[in-house]
DNA sequence: CTTTTTGTCTAGACACTGTTTAGATTGCGT
DNA sequence: ACGCAATCTAAACAGTGTCTAGACAAAAAG
């Protein structure tokens, strides 16, 4: 409960604890439960308030989703580090879906395109650099050049690395891989062993 | 623009007209644009009426998206015919990916697990029997029995069927697949082959 | 053929939402 | 010290999903 209290009549630095109050509701009641009045409320500041921050509720997210695929990236970055060819791409792969389950709203965030504004800049920067470790794991594996924004668009082989780990960390956040403990809980262990199995098959 | 109107106070068959309605919007404009009070209108009904047919929004697009799983269901059924292995594999994922390029609004839907009902008995069913012809494509090619639901839930073999597919159906979606024509139309003959050798490369 | 009962639908309200407008308040550069 | 620009508020607007009464009509019961 970060609720940022303020003596004088300026925040001092709202766009930033904007972010921040957004991230809050997003990992503890889901995008479905976020609400712009509700980021503004949690910063002590008037409803019209963010609008001139961020221009619209897509601003806000737009950065939060931004944050989100630099922490993604950050955990991908060392993921490969010392292995090669399909052991590379498996230790991705894994990487890729655990984010997904361990930050479901952030993860959720990212595929509302609706809700956030694909065209930004940053965004897309942002984008690329998270997926950069995968283009050059696949790139390392058979035999491609550096991996380049219009390379990643297109590169068949590329895809076929990123294609699993998207639906491998849809079907997580969704509760579709592995058992479920009573109380909706997800049984971590065992979901990380079956998306091992998952990925031999794979990439053997 | 199915505007039903109606001569009676009552409406006569409301709740299938809603259903259409609703898939209509979608159709049109998306899941973004839908709104259970748009539909109420286009059905030329009072904004509460949909309520006592279906419990809230989430029951109606519940019907939508266990209609949209049968569609999806039927498309599915007999794209595998007469192959075998890796090859019916191959024509599955390529159907499920044309299904998601060609009925975006319906797709989002799908993966929308915070507007229906996940754990309705109907959707389930449909889901189930939209999936099987993978899972029997999973188990004929690497020799597992009867696809049963549990069986489904956890076996890997079959979730690394669905991964990929999954993957690259919500890729094309967010139009990260293929080069897109200007006014952001989807190239579907060149995103079909970007698929077809995607595929290769996962299923020799 | 009436009467009752049951299922449909309307009207209006409620508490929200994101965004806009005009104005109050403050910090900063000169 | 003053004016300017940036920042935030207050109030309103159109729209949302859902709830509670009650109006209406079709089917069942007498």
């Amino acid at each position: 409960m970060t609720k940022t209290k303020r003596d004088s009549y300026h925040h001092g630095d709202l766009r930033s604890a904007l972010i921040s109050a957004a991230e809050e509701i997003i990992a503890a009641e889901g995008v479905e439960g976020f609400t712009l009045r509700k980021a503004a409320r949690k910063a002590g500041v008037s409803p019209g308030a963010p609008t001139h921050h961020f221009g619209s509720m897509a601003g806000l997210l737009t950065q939060v989703a931004r944050r989100s695929y630099e922490a993604l990236a950050k955990q991908l970055a060392g993921a490969a580090e010392g292995l090669e060819g399909n052991a590379a791409l498996r230790a991705l792969t894994a990487v890729y879906v655990r984010f997904a389950r361990d930050n479901t709203g952030r993860f959720r965030l990212m595929g509302r395109t609706d809700l956030i504004e694909l065209e930004d800049d940053d965004l897309r920067a942002a984008v690329y650099r998270a997926m950069r470790p995968l283009a050059a794991a696949a790139a390392g594996t058979r035999g491609l050049g550096v991996p380049t924004p219009e390379f990643e668009r297109l590169d068949p082989r590329l895809i076929a690395a990123i294609a699993p780990a998207h639906g491998l960390a849809h079907l997580a956040t969704e509760g579709r891989l592995a058992a479920t403990m009573r109380s909706g809980e997800v049984d971590a262990q065992a979901q990380d062993a079956l998306v091992d199995e998952v990925l031999r098959a794979l990439w053997p």
